[in-house]
DNA sequence: CGAAGGCGTGAATCGTGGTTCACTTCTTCG
DNA sequence: CGAAGAAGTGAACCACGATTCACGCCTTCG
């Protein structure tokens, strides 16, 4: 034998790679999932459509990588702001609101995580997702209803249920085709509404 | 000229028309919206696939009127619940419960309708149903605030809400991967949730 | 009956986009 | 330097399933 990988072209292969997640994330976040196909994303990451299969075994595992990623960021986003903070309802405003906020800035990708059609294999990972933000908002109910700040509930099938009902109110003003909403109305009823339905 | 086409032909096209209608709708309500191609279509309703576009422009026109004929009947029904009986809850109380009875036992199909991936016309549709569904709400609730049996609240934000908050609790029992749940106590979950987060 | 249309047929066509692969370029080490 | 192995290339390939169309059959009416 006579080649071997080092750092160096490991941390090169590394950066082709993250270039090629960033390039899909990027169209996802300006086109949806649509408009990110994969020569489009290779084109978009200044490299042949072939490299992007010495990174990703298919598209669909490039693409499930990339909801991971924006994904997890969301979440984190809307767990932090739950940590801060006091009473389980201020707790809840605060990550309704942080979530909703959130989406309704980066729209296109927020469509995208939450209600654009893409392949069953980048669905799974949406429904991860949908999980991974009603996990937070059951631990606030479990806590709040543990401080005896929130009545008695099936704290899960509540977090579910509000995961759902701030996704159906914000798919209508996400959606590429509806106008720019009041975002600050729009919250205000969502975290209302969170409140009510928790309380 | 000397052919015009008269009754007996007409309800003959009619027929066969119906009998398209009805494979595809079978068709999802068996396997979903991604086995029902347009030759199995054709193949179940005993006819020729070019037939299929004798009667329908485009798949996608096919089966936005089998969304839209299956949407239809689902929403009477609900609605239906909601006219017998009286207060706000009893009515809000027996929509939901209606909606989700209904949903639980035509799985496939309440999955179609509600959450399998479809094509953008289709999706629309979809868009449609979700919205008449809200209507439903939105006008049980107008009359509690009335009948002054529910608070004040934006009924129509209130009925979007709640309609995703069914869908996402509905989601998960009906996917085809899941396996079947206990009916029963997912309603209780529901109809508590419902009136909860509308009083 | 036979001309005129419409309906039904289903194999062939076509568009789309993901995936492959023979080849080139780069990097490492004896 | 030259062999060996890896990464990159992008045009060709392929699968899939919607759609078409040239043809035959059926129904109506002069």
């Amino acid at each position: 034998m006579a080649y071997r990988p080092t750092e160096r072209t490991e941390a090169k292969r590394a950066a082709t790679r993250a270039g090629i997640v960033r390039a899909a994330s990027d169209l996802v976040a300006k086109g949806g999932y649509r408009e990110a196909q994969v020569a489009a994303v290779a084109r978009n990451a200044g490299v042949a459509t072939g490299t992007v299969y010495r990174h990703f075994p298919s598209k669909a595992e490039l693409f499930t990588e990339v909801f991971r990623v924006a994904s997890q960021r969301e979440v984190d986003a809307v767990a932090e702001a739950a940590r801060e903070g006091g009473s389980a309802e201020e707790k809840i405003d605060r990550a309704v609101a942080t979530f909703a906020r959130r989406a309704l800035q980066g729209r296109r990708l927020a469509w995208a995580l939450l209600a654009e059609p893409v392949d069953p294999a980048v669905e799974a990972e949406r429904l991860q997702f949908r999980r991974a933000y009603a996990a937070v908002f059951q631990q606030i109910i479990e806590d709040g209803i543990q401080h005896h700040q929130l009545p008695e509930q099936d704290a899960g099938f509540t977090a579910t249920a509000l995961v759902g009902a701030i996704g159906e109110a914000l798919v209508g003003p996400l959606s590429p085709t509806h106008a720019p909403a009041d975002a600050d109305a729009l919250i205000a009823h969502l975290t209302t509404f969170c409140l009510r339905a928790t309380t």
